[in-house]
Parts: structure tokens; C-alpha cells; sequence
DNA sequence: AGTCCACAGGAAGGGCAGGCGA
DNA sequence: TCGCCTGCCCTTCCTGTGGACT
């Protein structure tokens, strides 16, 4: 491409009208000023957290609700309100919201506490000091910072499904140890059944207030997405019949608007790039299969070796035509695989574990099944497009070019 | 009803890397 | 430098399990 068709591609970039007029109002992370369809549940935490402005300790809150219904969102905009509020009434609150799914940010005791000592501006290395420090830092940081802390435990499941109760148990009994400052704990999560299996002292600490957030249905998210628009996209950029399809596949998948939001921004990038400006239908249905086919490659791409190795194994036994196919062939393939890359092949034990992380991820499907006589296994199977499929191939053909000529 | 298979999956612990304080 | 702490990845050992087969 020549350097004068570019240098046109970008002044017209630059000074023409697209189809986007402010698109960070369409991430998931944008706190708008009006959030549709949740003024029960923002008016419910607000008068849940309000304690803190008369210098009382509010319950701890437990919050739960499938992903993209708008719990961390409504959190973020009561807290926001009432830090202002608080300033106005002299009084010291400080909220500290922690997302404990991120990896290697918060993902462990360690690195949850470390991250607390952080938001009070202190720096701990990322390995080295002994628990036990790391908590007598945070109470004497609590003690000396005093005033309303209300501590914002985004995901909280996936952290306690790592480090057990332990942690949950000794930062509800902060209070108890500490003098001068009052924590209140606010937790998130996307499963229900997480309060259940924790420790009922744990548990009636936890959640001395509960509330749980619906999905939203086609109709909430068609109103969430207009309200976005109206800030997102130039007038008439987008069809009305855009949002409804953007809504109705959301709304397929437990109504979830983070979805929602994705498939109208990756529809109108799309658009823009075509230089239109007007985000069609077919935008909308190519949006839906590149966002699938984008998530589903960086997944696999994160994944450690052994791990793509897996996926390799499974992947040669669908392309000779098993639709489903079981753990132990699965190994098998895998031992082959592994050797032909000069590597030390792990256990069936480790395999299995490799396979259910695989599932999670949504990248395979597998569930357990028993064939009688012939034992217990897992059932693999993939429920991915052909077009992902042989996406998924290439991308690991690329790292692993023996394995797949070879199995 | 009892046996047996092929694993699933929990528990315990080893080995390694990285960091701290003495 | 050494001992101790952490997280992380992995192995080893073990018990549990659903249902076909006897």
C-alpha cells in the first residue's frame, strides 16, 4: 500500500463522521449516569452502605447474579455517590474495590492482602513475607488509616474456590481486631451456590444483607442499549433493528448486557472499518461469530503447553471424525504428542485436571459418564463452529506442526 | 447381589523460583 | 549465604463411583 493511500485512510479517519461519536460509553468498565432497570437494587445497596455517613458500620453485604447483570456495576455507582456524599458530611470513607479473578492481582490470599496494602499506597513484594505480616501490616494500617472502609470482593467466588474460607474468615473478623476503623465487606459473585458450601459462621458473617440481581430480559437490555447509544453513535448510525438483534442474542445467553454491549461495539467497529455509517443486521452476525472465534483462539493461545497439547489430541480425534471421545484416549494421543515435541509427558492425573480447566473454559465440552462394566470416564466433545475448529487447528498447527502431521 | 472397570477427584507432599531478614 | 516464607505446578497415593456384566 502506498504511503498516500494510507496517510488518506487516516485524515479520513480524522475528520470524517463515523459511525462512533464517544465509544468508551460501550465498555463493560463505563459507569453511566443512568443505569436501566436497576433503580431497586441501586437504591437497596445505597440504603444498606448509608450507615457510614451518621459513622456507623453497615451489615456485610452478599451479592449474587450471573455475569453481565449489572451487580458490579450498581456497586460502583452507589460507592462513587457515596464517597461524594460522605465529603460533604466530614466523614472519612474509603472503599476498595477488588476484582478477585484477575490473575496474579488477587487471585490469592497473598496477593488479595497485598493488593488491599497497596490501595492504602504501601508497596509488598509478590512473594516472600509470611501471612501472618502481611495481615499485622493491614491492621496497623487499618488503625492508623481509621474511619468507614468498605471492602468491594468482586468474584469472590472464584478467589474462595482457590484458597478456601480461611481468608473470608479472618477478614470478617477484622473488625474484632482492630480498634478505630470499621470494614464492611461487600461481596460479589456470579454462582448462588458459593454461600452455601462455606462455613456457617463464615456464611451468617458474610451475608448479613443478600441480594440477588435477575438476568435481564430482551426488552431491559434493548432499553440498556439505547440508553448507550444515545452517547455511543453518531445519529442514525444504528438501525433500531440492530438493537433488538443485539439484545435477543444476549438475551439468549442468561441475559447478559456485557454481551450485549460487545456484539453493538465489535457490529459498529466492523461497520466503520467497511466506511459506512450505518451499522446493519449482518454486522451484528458477524460481530457474533468473531467475538466466539477471538475468545476461543486467545483462550487457547494463554494456555500453557501441555495444555495446547491436549487440545491437539482432542482436536486429531474429532478431525478423524469422533464426535465424542474419552480421557483415555485423549492420553493417549497426548503421550504421542508430547514425545514428538520432546516433552516430558505428565500423568493421567494431571491430564484430567488439564481436560476439566479445558471445559471450564468453555473451549471443550466434557462431562462425566459411566459405560458399566468398561468404567467411569469423561465424555469430550466440541461444540465449536467449523470455522473456529479449523481456526483453532491452524493456531496450534503454527506451534506444533509434528504433532498434528504425526497423530 | 456382587464384581469389575476406568477413570474422577481429594489429599498430601515434592521441587522449584522468587523474595525477605539476619 | 542461609533459612524461611510464599505461590505454582506437578506427582503419588488413595478412595469413590455408575452401571454393564456375571
Amino acid at each position: 500500500m502506498s504511503q498516500v493511500s494510507l496517510s488518506d485512510i487516516f485524515s479520513n479517519y480524522a475528520n470524517g463522521t463515523g459511525v462512533f461519536k464517544d465509544k468508551d460509553t460501550l465498555s463493560a468498565d463505563f459507569t453511566p449516569e443512568n443505569i436501566p432497570h436497576r433503580e431497586k437494587q441501586i437504591k437497596e445497596i445505597a440504603l444498606m452502605l448509608a450507615p457510614v455517613l451518621r459513622g456507623e458500620k453497615p451489615s456485610n453485604i452478599f451479592i449474587y447474579g450471573k455475569t453481565g447483570t449489572g451487580k458490579s456495576l450498581c456497586v460502583k455507582k452507589v460507592s462513587s455517590t457515596l464517597v461524594v456524599a460522605a465529603g460533604a458530611a466530614s466523614k472519612k470513607v474509603k472503599i476498595i474495590y477488588i476484582n478477585c479473578k484477575m490473575r496474579r492481582v488477587a487471585d490469592t490470599e497473598y496477593r488479595l492482602l497485598a493488593q488491599l496494602m497497596s490501595s492504602f499506597g504501601l508497596t509488598v513484594p509478590f512473594t516472600g513475607l509470611p501471612t501472618k505480616t502481611l495481615y499485622d501490616q493491614l491492621y496497623t494500617t487499618l488503625e492508623s488509616n481509621g474511619g468507614s472502609i468498605i471492602l468491594v470482593l468482586d468474584e469472590i467466588d472464584a478467589l474462595l474456590e482457590k484458597v478456601g474460607d480461611g481468608l473470608l474468615y479472618n477478614l470478617t473478623r477484622i473488625n474484632q481486631e482492630i480498634k478505630g476503623a470499621k470494614i464492611t465487606i461487600v461481596g460479589i459473585s456470579n454462582k448462588a451456590s458459593f454461600i452455601d458450601n462455606l462455613d456457617p459462621r463464615i456464611r451468617s458473617s458474610l451475608s448479613e444483607e443478600e441480594m440477588i440481581f435477575p438476568p435481564y430480559n430482551a426488552n431491559e437490555l434493548k432499553d440498556i442499549l439505547m440508553e448507550r447509544s444515545k452517547t455511543a453513535f453518531n445519529d442514525g448510525a444504528v438501525d433500531y433493528a440492530v438493537i433488538t438483534k443485539c439484545a435477543a442474542l444476549a438475551a439468549q445467553e442468561h441475559g447478559d448486557a456485557r454481551k450485549a454491549l460487545d456484539l453493538l461495539r465489535v457490529a459498529a467497529e466492523l461497520a466503520e472499518r467497511e466506511s459506512g455509517h450505518r451499522v446493519n443486521e449482518r454486522h451484528v452476525d458477524i460481530a457474533e461469530e468473531k467475538l466466539d472465534k477471538d475468545r476461543i483462539i486467545e483462550i487457547i493461545r494463554a494456555q500453557p503447553k501441555h495444555s495446547k497439547l491436549v487440545m491437539v489430541s482432542i482436536l486429531s480425534l474429532f478431525k478423524k471424525g469422533n464426535k465424542s471421545m474419552h480421557t483415555g484416549e485423549v492420553y493417549e494421543l497426548y503421550e504421542k504428542a508430547a514425545a514428538q515435541n520432546g516433552l516430558k509427558t505428565l500423568t493421567q492425573r494431571r491430564v484430567s485436571d488439564l481436560i476439566s480447566e479445558l471445559d471450564v473454559l468453555g473451549v471443550i465440552h466434557a462431562s462425566v459418564i459411566s459405560k458399566g462394566r468398561y468404567g467411569r470416564t469423561r465424555k469430550i466433545n466440541i461444540q465449536l463452529s467449523e470455522k473456529i475448529v479449523s481456526l483453532l487447528s491452524k493456531t496450534l498447527a503454527g506451534e506444533f506442526p509434528e504433532a498434528f502431521i504425526n497423530l
